[in-house]
RNA sequence: GGGCCUGUAGCUCAACGGUUAGAGCAGAGCGCUCAUAACGCUUUGGUUGGGGGUUCGAAUCCCUCCGGGCCUACCA
């Protein structure tokens, strides 16, 4: 047994997700934590809302309401969601907690001593309409390089120009529309990255067998211009964690909050110690920490490649630089992005399929078989409602929907609600047992190296041999000459059932627990051995009762009707 | 501009430089009747985006052209 720590990429408090978030990181993060946790390991798994930021700001003030507030109902929101998905965090934490606070004031703290830490004088745009820095993306005015007169601040998406908000003419705040920006001088903390460049890149050199997208973003980001560039981890805001040196005020920084991206990663550990909190563990430094029990911890962290900088570079940087013995990643699970429908999901344009809306028509399982089956790994992918709907219903209900329900209601009628005992395994059924074996070796492989895509592959192929071996075993042919043999066969399916609910959980957790319910709450629930004894686990004679359909078929009427109702953007 | 990823059957995807490029879905034919008209078997379908090169051998390596996507550091 192992003990495996994992983080999801902690989603954006502003609003609430769509599919293409939640199959680049909490999802595929979920499948991998609740795989392990079967198979016996000991998981710690970890996610949170991301609250800091202007973005948070700004939606808290079109809520009209104060941001504190607005954080935590959106924080409510999004665990309800998450929930609904059958997402199996240990705990649900939030970047603005108090653990956050003091942890992130405490690396701040560290690495200023250790000399890793520059204060920077720049000037930058301050709109005193809206009564706060405008950063670079928030300013638009006329291009001065193309004459586009919805530039932004940081590149005229007109002309690819890299900009900076001084040269637009007529610039003017997307905020408010005010036009009497003015130039301030205001200090900033960068954190010295390219003081340690080398120690990231021999760091990263390493990871051989990380996603070809993982290191690849990390080395561009490296080697890119003039190397690995410091980074500003402070901004002129409200709402943030209040730039301190560990337990003391720092002189100068009043008034400033950290980065957002300097805070979001470090509440990974923050997150562990409000689990703490929380009354749900006892001891999270074993987690974090190498000296007191961390050294043999597996740290996975899932994410989409638009995060992959920040948890190479930017919070490795954090923990290294620290010199403190915390855990350090060894494992990024990047993704691509899922597209929509010919285009992209976008969540401020509202376009694509939301969390919320998807639970509103579909069970969970569904979307998880869906979105897993297809998750962005090689690639980005594209949902469409077609395959949706196909993939659904060729894959749960026909395959193994029907499977259940063709064994369980030919048992009932010739045997009972009863797991047949007559009979004994012969060649037919060694032969299916000797595939089946081969073919959870398989699964399990693809899913300790988190390949997704070829797990759900190959569970797939195992729910089929459920079917080809019950065509070419016809117990309803057997029964009518040798009902003996018709019950070892049925005994043999029955187990099958039992089997593919243990295997198909990390997938389709709800309908997985429905499978496993028939069979009583005394079912053996344990991860297949790669013995006979996973196929002859239920006891004959024992109890079952026949389950509803585990998957109702979508319907052309209704896949036609959500392909109108979301095809527009989200009012 | 620079960098990275990607292009394989109608669709979604596989294939350490090594037999005849494979699966699932869709299509066609047959079979079965336990089951959600479900399941099983067989089968059609590819000049691996185009062109050139390296090699005994290329989907795979190199060059070039074409198409798609992403990143480029103050949205997160």
């Amino acid at each position: 047994m192992a003990r495996h720590l994992i983080t999801s990429a902690i989603p954006y408090i502003n609003g609430i997700k769509h599919l293409g978030n939640l199959v680049g990181s909490q999802l595929p993060a979920d499948l991998y934590a609740r795989y392990l946790r079967g198979r016996g390991h000991e998981v710690l798994f970890l996610c949170a809302t991301d609250e800091h930021g202007t973005p948070a700001e700004l939606a808290a003030a079109k809520a009209g309401k104060p941001v504190a507030e607005y954080c935590e109902e959106m924080h409510g929101v999004q665990a309800k969601i998450a929930e609904g998905f059958r997402l199996s965090f240990d705990h649900f934490g939030r970047s603005s907690s108090p653990q956050n606070h003091r942890l992130t004031q405490h690396f701040a703290g560290v690495l200023a001593e250790k000399g890793l830490i520059r204060e920077v004088s720049e000037t930058q745009m301050y709109s005193p309409t809206d009564g706060r820095y405008l950063p670079d993306r928030y300013i638009e005015g006329t291009c001065p390089n193309c004459g586009f007169d919805s530039a932004r601040g940081d590149q005229c998406d007109n002309c690819t120009k890299q900009l900076d908000p001084v040269d637009l003419i007529n610039p003017h705040s997307t905020i408010s529309g005010a036009t009497d920006l003015e130039m301030r001088e205001t200090k900033h903390l960068y954190l010295r990255q390219s003081a340690m460049k080398d120690e990231l890149e021999a760091w990263i050199d390493g990871k051989t067998d990380w996603p070809v997208l993982t290191t690849s973003i990390a080395k561009k980001w490296l080697n890119d211009g003039d190397g690995l560039q410091d980074r500003g981890i402070t901004r002129d805001l409200d709402w943030g964690i209040p730039v301190r040196k560990g337990e003391e005020d720092w002189p100068g920084m009043e008034g400033k909050v950290f980065y957002v991206w300097f805070d979001a990663p470090i509440e990974y550990i923050a997150c562990a110690q409000e689990w703490v909190e929380a009354g749900k563990g006892d001891d999270w430094e074993r987690w974090w920490r190498t000296d007191k029990g961390a050294e043999d911890v597996t740290y996975t962290q899932f994410m989409g490649k638009d995060n992959v900088p920040f948890h190479t570079l930017g919070f490795p940087a954090t923990i290294l630089g620290s010199g403190e013995p915390w855990k350090l990643v060894d494992y990024i699970k990047s993704f691509n992005y899922l597209n929509y429908d010919g285009g992209q999901f976008s969540t401020s344009r509202g376009r694509g399929v939301f969390m919320d809306q998807a639970l509103e028509i579909l069970p969970a399982d569904y979307w998880r078989w869906w979105l897993l089956s297809h998750a962005p790994e090689s690639s980005d992918s594209e949902f469409t409602w077609e395959n949706f709907q196909q993939s659904v219903n060729k894959d749960l209900a026909d395959v193994l929907g029907n499977f259940v329900s063709r064994v369980t209601k030919f048992c009932r009628s010739k045997f009972g609600e009863e797991v047949p005992a007559g009979g004994s395994y012969g060649p037919q059924e060694e032969a299916l047992i000797a595939d089946l074996t081969a073919r959870i070796a398989a699964y399990q492989g693809h899913m300790d190296a988190i390949e997704v895509r070829k797990a759900a592959q190959e569970l797939r192929a195992i729910w089929v041999a459920g079917n080809e071996y019950l065509q070419s075993a016809a117990p309803w042919a057997a029964f009518k000459e040798d009902p003996e043999r018709a019950a070892a066969i049925v005994r043999l399916s029955l187990n099958l059932i039992r089997l593919y609910a243990v295997l198909s959980a990390p997938f389709i957790p709800d309908s997985a627990e429905t499978m496993m319910n028939a069979f009583g709450p005394d079912a053996v629930r344990d991860w297949p051995a790669g013995t006979a004894a996973d196929f002859e686990a239920l006891e004959p004679g024992a109890a079952f009762t026949v389950p509803e359909n585990l998957f109702a078929k979508i319907a052309d009427e209704s896949r036609e009707d959500w392909q109108t109702r979301f095809a527009g953007t989200r009012s």
